[in-house]
DNA sequence: TTGTATGCGTTATCAT
DNA sequence: ATGATAACGCATACAA
């Protein structure tokens, strides 16, 4: 029983924001009241009550507290979205159409950085985990099972970007990388290129570097002998080793064969362009040049650089959709989507 | 390495979290007792006590609620981060060191991007308020005065970066666009160029822009009759126009003077660079260029873009250090943090 | 249709 | 030093 004087609530200064019991009280009705305005407005609720809470929410400016919200509903409206590197340019324009997606099915995106440290993986997880996300968007580093435990774990639905996960049970949207490659080796063997350097940052276990070394590698394969190409793997920093494997591609050949790389990433793309510079050559003369990822300033160097650019914004919109709908309740075995990506041809890879 | 956190939580039903109540019970203790071990462990708390709920968290892996934290304790280790545009590369350094800065601090950032669209300022200020963020951190358009309305509305302490807001109350960070301007100018006054052209994004109520603007014509009368200088505002899309000012400038000139473009940020740059390829002019022989920003590709293009490189990482990190600051309960008057820039030479300034 | 009471997971204020 | 128990702001069975 309640012996006590009821507890009074000081008066609605400006530091405090209005609660639901606020608004009860000026509308002279119950919280349940309002809470049904919120969640079930139409089906019940009498117009002249309707008007009174109505009236009361707007002279207070009251909102629900989404905190609480959550915690009373068990979910929160919130989205976890993990990315490997925001500095990243893939990676941002990624996030830029998810985030999008979830604004607009009312969901709020808590970002985790990983600034490119594995390690951290597990903590982000368990971070936004803390906070009740609904679920997850990834677009991680990859490599144990660290995240596969974590995520079963915590039994939320996740979908993966561009990466995936060895024996992960998860939509997973994506460059489709085999198509891309060949569109990209078909375009140079067109124009005359034949023999073609594949340049990639270390496989480690992203998914989609190996794919696409794969992807190069059958694509040789399929066209010998008239193509025939290498792998070269460019670590951060080793501008020695990428300076004299580039310089080995434009070293003469008998018969004058054309020869071209292929740059895995942007990143790549930066490296090979500052390599070109230091050995005083330049692409569309010299070699042919197609890289992946389309950035903005591909087109000023040298003479233009030709691309495979992503959907970014649509790989992003689709992650977030496809999480969406799980969120909804959608059952179903794991979906993959695979984008097609666009070549934009620039002066790099021009025929003779 | 094979100590995995387990994986079985019993006593619980499979989806379910552990609670303070759970552990509570299988430590034999009361909630309060639990709470205590987690924010006032060393001042009281038996040893043997102690250790139980010690082993009772471990062995159901128990973690606290933030959302239920934050309902009770009315703070919620959030932090607001609105951004003006997650696209441009200059936000994502600064948010990029602003994330580590709260991360270190305990906090978590909740990001919210205006995608360019100033009209959503007031959305973002109040969702992220819905969620009870602790505090903002600002880099938004910043035209009318309704954040400023939000912000003193909402009562929580914020930090503006890059942008001011006319009559704000609140902590500044940014580059310190008049001595770094001056840089700029005094670079290529020194390096022979006399007559400068100035281009910018139109100023709209862009607190920064305005600065350099106001700082390159004011570096251009106190050099007069050795230095003149004009601006050029660059809309998007308006190639004609920008193709027009250079070519005006490159026109040639009684006794030959030097000329120089200075463009006030990155996208500028990439459009100034763009029209200098339509033009089949090139910086560093026919004119000078000094570009505000030093993205990876700045010593890439043509003989290398001279530029002025902002402290981004330093400048997030205090920004957010700022915010704590004030979160932890530092009273102080606003204060301004102007962080200065760093001339990086390349070959589109060199001397004659 | 509306109100009452309880629970969500914590923290904090009382007691003991 | 430890345990009850009342908030925190909201949603929702259950009553009326």
């Amino acid at each position: 029983m309640n012996d006590r004087a009821p507890r009074v609530r000081p008066a609605l200064d400006s530091g405090r924001r209005a609660t639901i019991g606020d608004v009860a009280a000026a509308a002279g009705v119950s919280k349940a009241t309002v809470s049904r305005f919120f969640n079930h407005r139409e089906r019940l609720l009498s117009p002249d009550i309707q008007a009174r809470v109505e009236a009361a929410i707007a002279s207070l400016a009251y909102s629900p507290n989404p905190m609480a919200q959550a915690l009373s509903r068990g979910r929160s409206g919130l989205i976890g979205l993990i990315v490997a590197d925001i500095t990243n340019p893939y990676s941002v324009a990624v996030l830029r159409g998810a985030e999008k997606a979830c604004q607009d099915a009312g969901y709020l995106v808590m970002l985790f950085n990983l600034g490119n440290e594995g390690g951290r993986e597990r903590e982000a997880l368990d971070a936004l985990a803390g906070y009740r996300v609904d679920g997850f968007i990834l677009n991680t580093l990859g490599s144990g099972t660290d995240v596969v435990d974590a995520i079963t774990l915590h039994g939320k639905p996740a979908v993966l970007v561009d990466r995936r996960h060895a024996g992960m049970q998860a939509d997973f949207v994506s460059l489709d990388n085999a198509g891309a490659m060949a569109l990209a080796c078909g375009h140079l063997l067109d124009n005359g290129y034949r023999r073609m350097l594949y340049i990639t940052e270390p496989e480690r276990d992203v998914s989609t570097r190996r794919e696409r070394a794969a992807a190069f590698k059958a694509f040789c394969a399929d066209h010998a002998p008239q193509a025939s190409g290498e792998v070269f793997e460019s670590e951060e920093g080793d501008t020695v080793g990428l300076d004299e494997a580039l310089r080995r591609l434009l070293e003469p050949v008998a018969g004058g064969t054309r020869v071209a790389a292929i740059a895995g990433n942007a990143v790549v793309t930066l490296r090979v362009a500052a390599s070109m510079a230091r050995l005083k050559r330049s692409f569309g003369v010299e070699a042919g040049f197609v890289g992946f990822d389309d950035p903005e300033w591909a087109s000023l160097i040298g003479p233009g650089l030709t691309t495979i650019a992503q959907p970014t914004d649509e790989l992003g919109r689709s992650a977030a959709n496809c999480l969406i709908e799980r969120l909804q309740g959608l059952q179903q075995a794991p979906r993959q989507l695979l984008l097609p990506g666009v070549l934009k041809v620039r002066g790099s890879s021009r025929a003779a």
